[in-house]
DNA sequence: GAGTTTGAAACT
DNA sequence: CAGTTTCAAACTC
């Protein structure tokens, strides 16, 4: 168990890897340069505002993440595989997952480490006891998905403070690091070679993630062999269990697999890790810190990143596998864990638009490296789901929002490829996909602002004037965030949750029915009728619910008033899976009448709000925040409905959804809230779809129609709230899901 | 591209 | 909590 931990910390920082042949290999391979000289420059030019120590490390961290990601994935790997040989097979034995998150994070520490100070033995001793949760989780943060889960991010931020002053060394240090952590990778892949070759999906698109960032990195930080040298050691014992791993990670997908198959499940880890977090070593937290770069990017990835630590802490294996989000993360993740987290406050940008449709991400292959990272992490997040390749969730992030988070994560924006943007535009309506905001006055700072409100930094897209929604000004960010929170603990909720069919373009499908922490508010539209996006219902593609207190709603995409029909539908059909009511039978074919007027709602389950995806999205949101204005919304004219909607809660949740797996694993956020809504939703006031058990399903691989669970929006901010809360984390889910985009800084 | 409209967010 | 103001997106020309 300890031997590769042990080599890792062990190894003297300053070894000579060099010197080795493999160092100097790696070096002339760089087959990838061109791609980094391109990320440079575009991470630069995305923080022009910054000065350069920022912008380095700003830049360092995202390709640091990657790397990160990669080598722990395969380090990880390794080391579980020698752990579980020495532990005797047993995978999940704690001891060895400690060891190996531990080495992880000597690995991470040695590649991201922002000062030398913070030495791999530091990292590599951590406690092993809780850690072994929280390590994974760590890592995940680390990780390029960057999922700044809530809790990693609420940390991290923490310590960021302390990082920052490190930063500007860390800009020279990244480099070098990065280059270790490359070397790391590329030896692994020598070594790993094999591995790759068992699975060229997962292992192909981790690989591939890796060389991209890798060669990039290489290019870019040649320069700063010295440290290399001793990256390259670690790298390279990490390498030979990377490789290991990464053979393994096919393998143990399976194991991942198994350990929560529930969404649930994914929530509870998340949870455990968040508390482990807490109270995980102050070098975890070290190491957290020095990835703070991450956080910035968190909102695109969080999801993935989210997902990560899920996996990771359900199997260590899952961990090894996060950093190759895309197509490992299929595999490894656990089927229950996909797709929630994945969300991304980036997916609040959606709205807008568009949800790209993330198949392609998920398919991964793009030409460009570097797009491939992205969407690769993307991926890893939309993969969650169950089936990958059939269903997927989708988090609709926005190709900006995505990508262009970006500036901050200068990976993202840089890594976005064009084919990005034009997947968002092709996606999404048009070219605004890549909008950005053009904040005047609110400084960035206040939800007017897409980008804050989606929880990402702006970036060169935005013609904002005096935005201080920089990574410069992050604690200004994060404050203001806070308060915002406070105000509104939804504030930042994900807007609306999609399940799209399988189909590759998803995003535009009239199928996928949103539903949103927004909606649940429900729109107060008067003069747009709920047919333009004035609407936040139209514009998330979900019908209006009865929370809306919109007038003369025309909502295309359902309408509160058919909620008591609705409502009725789902009842029915709970009688069908179960004995919910007859009561309405009439009412639920005017409802699907009514659906079917809408062509678009016949697929889309509507209504927003509750649907299964609703309830994923819910998880975040619902547990710690209540939208505040819910009650009002009920009050408002659908009250008949909602409080249908309530009555037939109960029958569809044991009926439906309640789905076993929902219920069981769900949290009880996802069951208590909005489950009524999530049964009206789920059947959808088109009346077409609507088994919310499928809801549930959804979320499980297996959906129906092999629709994809689509999160447009994720709360990309960890509530604030939600952290305290977090401490009850069980129960609040929204603490769980929530992946602040942004990393909650020191609070 | 400029101006208007709209509704959410913020403020009182 | 309600009303008003501010704001930026959406929309129109």
């Amino acid at each position: 168990m300890d031997t590769p931990d042990r080599a890792a910390a062990q190894q003297p920082p300053a070894s000579r890897a060099e010197d080795s042949p493999v160092f100097s290999f790696i070096n002339n391979l760089s087959p990838i340069e061109p791609l980094k000289s391109a990320y440079n420059a575009n991470s630069l030019q995305g923080y022009q505002s910054i000065n350069i120590t920022s912008i380095s490390s700003i830049f360092t961290s995202p390709h640091d993440n990657v790397h990160k990601e990669t080598r722990l994935a395969k380090s990880s790997l390794g080391e579980i595989s020698e752990s579980e040989a020495s532990a005797g097979g047993s995978k999940t034995n704690k001891p060895a997952r400690s060891s190996n998150a531990v080495r992880l994070f000597a690995c991470t520490s040695t590649i991201t480490q922002e000062t030398h100070t913070v030495t791999c033995s530091d990292v590599a001793d951590p406690p092993t006891g809780p850690c072994d949760l929280a390590q994974p989780a760590q890592f995940d943060n680390g990780s390029p998905d960057h999922n700044t889960t809530p809790c990693h991010g609420v940390r991290s931020d923490l310590k960021q403070d302390k990082c920052r002053k490190l930063d500007a060394v860390q800009a020279v240090k990244n480099t070098v690091e990065k280059r270790k952590c490359l070397f790391s990778t590329e030896i692994q892949l020598l070594d790993g070679g094999q591995p790759v070759n068992d699975s060229d999906d997962v292992l192909g698109c981790e690989w591939s993630d890796l060389i991209s960032t890798t060669s990039g990195e290489l290019l870019a930080f040649d320069s700063t062999m010295d440290d290399h040298h001793r990256g390259m050691h670690l790298a390279a014992k990490n390498a030979e269990s990377c490789g290991y791993l990464l053979s393994k990670l096919t393998g143990d997908s399976e194991i991942s697999g198994r350990a929560h198959p529930s969404a649930s499940g994914q929530v509870y880890y998340q949870e455990l890790v968040m508390g482990e977090d807490q109270t995980e070593n102050p070098q975890i937290f070290q190491v957290e810190s020095q990835q703070r770069g991450i956080r910035r990017r968190c909102l695109v990835f969080e999801a993935a990143g989210f997902s990560n630590t899920v996996v990771q802490k359900e199997t260590v294996e899952s961990l090894s596998v996060s950093t190759c989000k895309g197509k490992s993360h299929v595999q490894t993740q656990p089927r229950g864990l996909r797709g929630i987290g994945l969300h991304l406050n980036a997916l609040a940008l959606t709205p807008k638009g568009k949800m790209a449709s993330q198949d392609h991400m998920a398919s991964g292959l793009r030409p460009s490296l570097a797009e491939k990272d992205v969407h690769g992490k993307f991926l890893s997040a939309g993969e969650n789901f169950p089936n990958s390749g059939g269903e997927l969730l989708e988090f609709p992030m926005d190709d900006c929002s995505a990508g262009g988070f970006p500036v901050n994560d200068h990976v993202s924006s840089q890594s976005v490829s064009p084919q990005k943007k034009r997947r968002k535009t092709d996606n999404g309506d048009d070219g605004e996909a890549c909008k950005r905001c053009s904040c005047k006055k609110s400084k960035c700072l206040k939800l007017y602002c897409e980008c804050f409100a989606a929880g990402v930094y702006c970036s060169e897209p935005c013609s904002c004037q005096g935005c201080l929604n920089k990574p410069i000004h992050e604690e200004i960010v994060l404050s203001t965030r806070k308060q915002i929170e406070f105000r509104n603990p939804l504030a930042f909720a994900p807007k609306v949750i999609r399940m799209s069919d399988a189909g590759p373009e998803t995003g535009e499908d009239p199928n996928s029915t949103p539903a949103s922490a927004r909606h649940k508010r429900g729109c107060n539209c008067k003069k747009s009728s709920c047919l333009k996006k004035y609407c936040e219902c139209y514009q998330g593609g979900v019908g209006c619910s009865s929370n809306c207190r919109c007038e003369s709603c025309k909502n295309t995409f359902g309408r509160r008033d058919a909620d008591s029909e609705l409502i009725e539908e789902i009842k029915q059909e709970g009688e069908q899976t179960e004995n919910c009511g007859k009561e309405k039978e009439n009412d639920q074919q005017k409802a699907n009448v009514q659906n079917e007027d809408h062509p678009l709602l016949d697929l889309v389950p509507i209504t927003p709000p509750f649907d299964l995806s609703s309830s994923l999205l819910k998880l975040p949101n619902f547990s710690s925040a209540k939208p505040p204005r819910p009650s009002k919304a009920r009050s408002g004219n659908s009250r008949s409905s909602a409080s249908k909607a309530t009555a037939t809660l109960q029958s569809c949740k044991s009926s439906k959804v309640a789905g076993s797996a929902i219920d069981e694993g769900m949290p009880d956020i996802l069951k208590e809230a909005d489950s009524p809504n999530n049964c009206v939703k789920t059947t959808s006031p088109n009346g077409k779809r609507v088994s919310p058990p499928h809801n549930a399903l959804s979320i499980s691989p297996n959906r129906k129609g092999g629709r994809k669970l689509i999160l447009k929006s994720i709360p990309s901010f960890p509530s604030l709230m939600g952290e305290s809360n977090s401490g009850s984390a069980m129960n609040d889910t929204d603490n769980t899901f929530n992946v602040s985009p942004l990393v909650l800084g020191p609070s």
